[in-house]
RNA sequence: GACCGGCUAGCUCAGGUGGUAGAGCAUCUGCCUUUUAAGCAGGGGGUCCUGGGUUCGAAUCCCAGGCCGGUCACCA
């Protein structure tokens, strides 16, 4: 067993043998099934009095709770959808009865009868029929309170999904989440793609890969940190609109906002720029939104957030001065490096300058946007494979969302000028000599690749799990992910 | 990584200013033919996270460690 074993456990191993004693298997291979718990409360709604289904239904699912009483025996019957009461009496099963009675919480069932009403009003099968589909042999759960430990819940996430219906209920949305925003591509024209997950170099994003080794080729390799430079190749080869959605990997701490593996939904658009991409990313989360919700205004952490566009655009500039008290305007870099110091940033002389801007802005500023921001215009450091801004040298047309203080989107006008960008990825590779563990690789086929010619384009990156957060309330990105990152035990 | 909090029965939790551990649910036995947190009566179940120390005696106090949660830091 997995565990040492208690009385409990001995007991349903008891059990298991006097099923099979009894000539029962305890685990065989199929059931036939005629309906679900939903079916059948939809189907007889209008049921009263005495009355009977006129046909039997015939269903499957884990039975949860078993009050006897004699000579007759009530349960919950919990399948994929719901659960249903089931009343099993001596009179009607004869002998299977004593086999109905050693029946345990947790055990699969499948059970055939006509569907009536109880006289306090719940809709309940007679069963006339009944089989053992799977002997449990762990205990459940107290029935009342559940499962509560956070801990337990994580790691035992079945037992979780199993005894707490709101989690089911919330990953069944988040799967509705990202179902419609394939679909809201899709009926845009935009083709799903996949590129690889094992990367050679690393690039795409700044973040700490995960490193790992290819024993046929004896080669290092990286778990990718974006796919970004892979898509891009693909509008090189012709493709206009194409996404991908898919994890990531990120070799950093874990947060209530970060893990280290999450997933990213990424897109490409031919001939448009990131004004065009802004207004595409307000219409993905609304149009998400309204079909998985049903509403614009998301109550989250205490906050109303309302998702009615137009959403607010700052400019990081703008967003530094107003909301983290840090006037940059008309400063040079040393001068910003001065006020950085008197704010107390850490290393304010040794940090690259993109990325002091960058901690400046998640200190003062990102936490201090609860509703919808589009936050833009990026100091050109700060982003290497952005397109410069067209009447500013110093930026690059880059914008960031920000909700209920999270990143949820970044996107640019992609740099297709290939002198443009050998230029910035020489100066990541300088920063990533001087031990800048985050800093992109010098990628020469991706610069290849932008030689041939790379059509403008807007590119957009979303973080589906925080996207998932806002929509279902989490508070924790663990609770939006079927199996968070934990340390192992012991 | 730092600080704070938690860890007691299968589950949810009490308790413990140091004297050898409790409740509810679950489980087991008996009674019970419409219950639903079924009921009544009785029973069993513990590495009080781990290791060390202090002590006549540690689940309780002290030290170290583990895991989890929260805050901060790191990190888009």
């Amino acid at each position: 067993m997995t565990e040492e074993i208690n009385d409990l456990i001995k007991g349903r191993l008891q059990k298991l043998d006097e099923f099979k004693a009894a000539g029962v298997n305890p685990y065989p291979y199929t059931y036939n099934i005629t309906t679900n718990s939903k079916e059948i409360k939809d189907k007889y709604e209008k049921l009263e009095g005495h009355d009977e289904s006129p046909e039997e239904v015939s269903i499957a699912g884990r039975l949860m709770t078993k009050r006897g009483h004699g000579k007759t025996c009530f349960a919950h019957l919990q399948d994929g959808i719901g659960k249903i009461q089931i009343y099993a009496k001596q009179e009607a099963l004869a002998d299977s009865y004593e086999l109905f009675q050693k029946l345990d919480t947790g055990d699969f069932i499948g059970v055939k009868g006509k569907v009536f009403r109880t006289k306090t009003g719940e809709l309940t099968i007679r069963v006339v029929e009944w089989q053992l589909l799977a002997k449990s042999v762990h205990p459940l759960p107290e029935k009342w309170h559940g499962l509560q430990d956070k801990e337990l819940r994580y790691r035992h996430r079945y037992v979780d999904l199993m005894v707490n219906q709101e989690v089911k209920d919330l990953f069944v949305k988040r799967s509705k989440i990202v179902s419609q925003i394939r679909k809201f591509l899709e009926e845009r024209g935009f083709m799903e793609v996949e590129t690889p997950l094992l990367h050679v170099l690393q690039g795409g994003a700044a973040a700490t890969p995960f490193k790992t080794y290819h024993d046929a080729l004896s080669m290092p390799l990286f778990l990718r940190i974006a796919p970004e430079l892979y898509l891009k190749r693909l509008l090189v080869g012709g493709f206009e609109k194409v996404f991908e959605l898919g994890r990531v990997f990120r070799n950093e701490g874990m947060s209530y906002k970060h893990n280290p593996e999450y997933t990213m939904l990424e897109v490409y658009q031919a001939y448009v720029d990131y004004n065009h991409i802004m207004e595409m990313t307000e219409e993905l989360v609304t149009f998400v939104l309204k079909e998985t919700l049903g509403t614009l205004e998301v109550e989250y952490k205490g906050h109303k957030l309302n998702f009615k566009r137009p959403w607010k655009r700052i400019t990081l500039i703008d967003a530094l001065r107003e909301h983290g008290g840090v006037d940059l305007t008309g400063k040079n870099e040393g001068e910003i490096r001065e006020i950085a110091k008197k704010k107390g940033i850490e290393g304010a002389n040794e940090l690259g300058f993109g990325k002091l801007i960058n901690v400046l802005y998640d200190k003062f500023v990102e936490a201090d946007f609860i509703q919808p921001t589009f936050v833009i215009d990026h100091p050109l450091e700060t982003t290497p494979l952005a397109k410069k801004k067209r009447d500013d040298e110093n930026k690059v047309e880059r914008f960031e969302l920000i909700v209920a203080g999270m990143e949820i989107a970044n996107a640019f006008s992609e740099l297709n000028d290939p002198i443009d960008q050998r230029g910035r990825l020489e100066k990541q590779s300088n920063l990533k000599a001087a031990g800048d563990k985050e800093a992109e690789s010098m990628d020469e086929d991706f610069l290849l690749a932008l030689e041939y010619g790379m059509p403008p384009a807007g590119g957009l990156g979303i973080g589906i799990d925080r996207l998932v957060m806002i929509a279902t309330g989490a508070e924790s990105i663990r609770d939006v992910l079927l199996f968070p990152h934990m340390r192992p035990l012991g």
